[in-house]
RNA sequence: GCCCCGAUGGCGGAAUUGGUAGACGCGCUAGACUCAAAAUCUAGUGGGCUUUGCCCGUGCCAGUUCGAUUCUGGCUCGGGGCACCA
């Protein structure tokens, strides 16, 4: 037996160029397969250093590429950086370093410790958004929006982030705060860049139905955030206090058959016929005031409350010709609808709280079969239809198909569906972005900047310092002449959202020098990618934003590929305890160690409180350095460590404990694979079909991305061997061989290291994955379980695939038999071949 | 408020179309080795009992079935998403 230990330091050190070299595009272990597998991990923020998160997220990713590119298949696996956005600007401000060299020299350690980690990339293709090759190609899709109407500049209330003095998409803003700096965001207004990714509403909504292999809940999220809502819009006559006919005002609904119970009319204070009598009503100009006020503190609780002004306008009803109130409300959003609501207050329950508080009418319209409460508003979804004129006695289905039809036939209404979606905003009062290649001339309006003047590049002499935008600021950059008629021009200072550079780089990795965008003929070889691995916090955001870029793209003519991302898989968060020192103060792991079943910190020998598992934050200080782990105990612990115990969709909780004892396998695998560790006896036929039938177990998990599985079923391999060096049975070479091609995926380094113990001929990267078809299901004997009544009594050892006669005739000769089924009459016998035999007894 | 998901030992978690609940790991207990400790190895580890064996047990209450962690209905608790979208 081998008595040395497995030094994963020289043993990573050495084999890290073979372990890391990168499969290029084009090339297979097989080289009869020309499929493609494109592999995607999300590409990281350059921060400056990679945490926990990535080390698992980079992990999944690896084994899978390394598994489909042993099993032949011609993959792509590379890697980039959304290497713009604000936290090089800050790192500017704070540590007068420029964003450019912060962020290069992030990537440059970043990239040093992911190959340390042993990552199967092909860094050939290696992208960072930052630099002018790509950001020049984005400028000229941006100019191919602009061409096609996709991009187009309008006057906006846009939400304003008052910390970071941009403006943030409304995908930007939680809890009407911004996503980044948490402050509250203040409404204002500007012109701006739009994407209409509204027209895309239908088809973005329709896409996900083909989307079979991405999260359940992720598709819901998409599909509430588009939200589609069929119903109908209809126009009300205004009336002035004298009755003098004013106008119409168009209102949409998805209840038209409570018609006949609108009670009042409701405007939003943004509504066109309201900002007109604020001109000549004071109460309602401090109304409108109040209520913008409340809105642009963005706050939930703000606007919680319904303020609603009573106008001296009248609305008519279309169809009963009743007359009602017109109120201003906050409650009604301008941008959504025609901005102007019908109020039935006895079926709507913001209706019924508005109508309560401003003692309005409530109309009864429909009398419910399904609901007998009498609590208003009412909830009912079937019953008939009552004071609504001809309409009375129909029933919900046959009402509204008749009011549809009568609003149709008097030209006041039709069907219309409506979308929450809003265009999304891209403009950005930023330095550190891809610079807008528009030229504002006084003459001329916005001119695209010429191809031949592309990229934009952004200026590198800038003062950090300057309040606003650095690039504005900049005392030349901006000025130049329009291309269409020469006058003096100023270039468009803004930049764009990074979420437009990160919606389509994974086209851009195959061609990343390439001067025109995307190379459309690799993209539609490649894409959509088979899998694509990432955090469950883009599920809205940058998921929408690559669907609608692609089909934008395509719509355009520049590829041919519809959705980008064939599957999806959200991983789980890294968690750790926290722990606080009695004063109060946030320690990380490190400063803190067990002793006598209580943790002290270390400087101080004080206790310290452990709190609850979460996610691993600077804030709170729960973090642990990948870089020492991977010094401490090797990149295959850290790797092994990541995927196992925890299901890879869930949060997994980081311990001690967990590395010590992945570590500790690390080295029982060094032992008992090698082949100085194996014992001089004869191998037995039945532990080679065993271990043969957990390697096929542990490829079906890989492939549902049961990571976890997959490492038990290591862990009882290395348990079948163990036992079987007891009975001093070596284990075959060949089988050896096919452990290791497998754990190659996990565990690169230690899994290379073994193999070269061994004379095989070809190298462990070179060699295929075994062929899991070829090895058999079931072991020549099974056990199967005797149940009487359905409970367990007992188990018999027989030939797998026995016939029912044979089992029953073993059955006899059990104890089992004699104690419970041959006293009593047999109803019924339920045999399940290899599985179980269960007795019916009377 | 609405929508979705989940609940299995001390812990993380396994369990093909309903078919031997608790794989695998951590932790714990005992033993071997050691002057001792660590490491390693061996055995045990859901609860209970009158312990050759039996009873209970997958959040709770019912139901379907020869048989339910799995299917159906109703609850309780936990997590996530959306939040005036008419």
């Amino acid at each position: 037996m081998t008595s040395e230990r497995y030094n994963h330091r020289t043993a990573e050190q050495e084999n890290l160029a073979a372990v890391s070299h990168f499969i290029k595009r084009g090339t297979s272990s097989n080289k009869d397969t020309s499929e493609t597998f494109y592999c995607l991990e999300m590409f990281p923020y350059p921060s400056g250093k990679i945490h926990m998160g990535h080390i698992r997220n980079y992990t999944l990713g690896d084994v899978l590429a390394r598994m489909k590119f042993a099993k032949g298949y011609d993959v792509l696996h590379p890697m980039g950086w959304d290497a713009f956005g604000l936290p090089a600007e800050n790192a500017a401000k704070e540590k007068n370093i420029h964003p450019q060299s912060w962020t290069l020299e992030n990537i440059a350690n970043m990239k040093m410790q992911l190959k340390r980690l042993g990552l199967y990339i092909d860094w050939s293709s290696e992208l960072a958004t930052c630099l002018p090759e790509y950001y020049g190609a984005e400028q000229r899709i941006f100019l191919e929006f602009l061409k096609h109407g996709i991009a187009y500049k309008k006057e906006a209330a846009v939400n304003w982030d008052p910390v970071d003095q941009t403006v943030l998409a409304n995908e930007q803003v939680i809890d009407g705060r911004g996503w980044r700096s948490g402050a509250l965001v203040e409404k204002k207004k500007l012109n701006q860049w739009f994407l209409k990714i509204s027209d895309f509403a239908d088809e973005l909504l329709e896409g996900l139905k083909t989307l079979k292999d991405w999260p359940e809940k992720v598709l819901l999220m998409q599909e509430k955030w588009i939200g589609k809502s069929i119903g109908v819009e209809f126009s009300i006559p205004i009336l002035s206090a004298d009755g003098e006919n004013i106008c119409d005002v168009s209102v949409f609904t998805t209840r038209h058959e409570t018609i006949f119970g609108m009670s009042y009319v409701a405007l939003s204070i943004e509504h066109d016929l309201i900002k007109k009598y604020a001109q000549d009503d004071p109460d309602l100009q401090a109304f409108c005031k109040i209520c913008a006020e409340d809105a642009a503190k963005a706050d939930y609780d703000a606007v919680a409350d319904k303020k609603g002004y009573r106008t001296a306008l009248i609305a008519r009803n279309p169809l009963s010709g009743e007359e009602v109130p017109v109120y201003a409300a906050n409650y009604v959003l301008s941008d959504y609808g025609s901005g102007a609501v019908f109020g039935c207050p006895a079926h709507d329950e913001r209706d019924y709280e508005f109508a309560q508080k401003y003692n309005i009418n409530i109309c009864q319209v429909i009398l419910a079969e399904d609901d007998k409460s009498d609590a208003l508003p009412y909830t009912e979804k079937a019953g008939k239809m009552i004071n609504s004129g001809s309409f009375d006695g129909l029933d919900i289905t046959d009402a509204r198909k008749k009011i549809l039809e009568t609003l149709q036939q008097q030209k006041v209404g039709s069907q219309k569906t409506t979308y929450r979606l809003r265009d999304w905003g891209v403009s950005r009062q930023r330095y550190w972005g891809c610079p807008i290649p528009v030229i504002n001339c006084p003459s001329c309006g916005a001119v695209p900047v010429p191809e031949d003047q592309l990229p934009v590049t952004l200026p590198e002499d800038v003062d950090f310092n300057c309040q606003g935008n650095p690039l504005a600021a900049h005392p030349t950059w901006k000025y130049t002449k329009c291309p269409d008629c020469g006058a003096d021009a100023e270039r468009d200072t803004d930049t764009l959202d990074t979420f437009f550079d990160s919606s389509w780089y994974f086209m851009r990795f195959l061609s990343p020098k390439a001067e025109h965008f995307i190379d459309r003929e690799a993209v539609n070889k490649y894409l959509p990618v088979d899998q694509y691995i990432g955090g469950i916090e883009h599920a809205v955001l940058h998921l929408l934003y690559a669907r609608f870029m692609t089909r934008a793209l395509c719509k355009i003519g520049a590829v041919d590929v519809q959705e980008p991302f064939k599957a999806l898989f959200t991983q789980g968060m890294v968690c750790h305890a926290t722990y606080k020192s009695e004063d109060g103060r946030w320690l990380e792991p490190v400063e803190c160690i067990k002793k006598d079943g209580q943790i002290i910190e270390i400087s101080s020998g004080r206790p310290v409180t452990m709190g609850p598992s979460i996610k691993m934050s600077k804030s709170k200080k729960n973090i642990v350095d990948p870089d020492e782990i991977i010094q401490r105990y090797g990149a295959d612990t850290a790797r092994w460590f990541v995927l196992s115990d925890s299901p890879p969709e869930k949060d997994v909780e980081w311990t001690e404990e967990g590395v010590e004892a992945a570590y500790k396998f690390m080295q029982k695998l060094w032992v008992l694979l090698s082949q100085s560790g194996q014992p001089e006896g004869t191998a037995t036929k039945e532990t080679s079909h065993k271990i043969m039938l957990c390697l096929k177990e542990y490829d079906a998990a890989l492939e549902k991305f049961a990571f976890n599985k997959a490492i038990a079923k290591i862990y009882e391999i290395a348990n079948i061997i163990s036992s079987a060096h007891k009975k001093n049975q070596p284990i075959d070479a060949g089988i050896i061989q096919n452990i290791l091609i497998c754990l190659y995926a996990i565990i690169p380094f230690l899994a290379m290291e073994i193999y070269k113990g061994w004379d095989y001929k070809t190298a462990i990267q070179d060699m295929s994955w075994p062929d899991m078809a070829k090895i058999s299901d079931v072991s020549d004997e099974v056990t199967v379980a005797v149940q009487v009544l359905g409970k367990l009594r007992g188990t018999l050892l027989i030939p797998a695939n026995s016939a029912q006669d044979f089992v029953e005739q073993q059955v006899h000769a059990l104890p089992v038999y004699d104690k419970y089924i041959r006293d009593k009459t047999v109803k019924k016998i339920i045999y399940v071949p290899n599985k179980i035999i269960n007795y019916v007894v009377i």
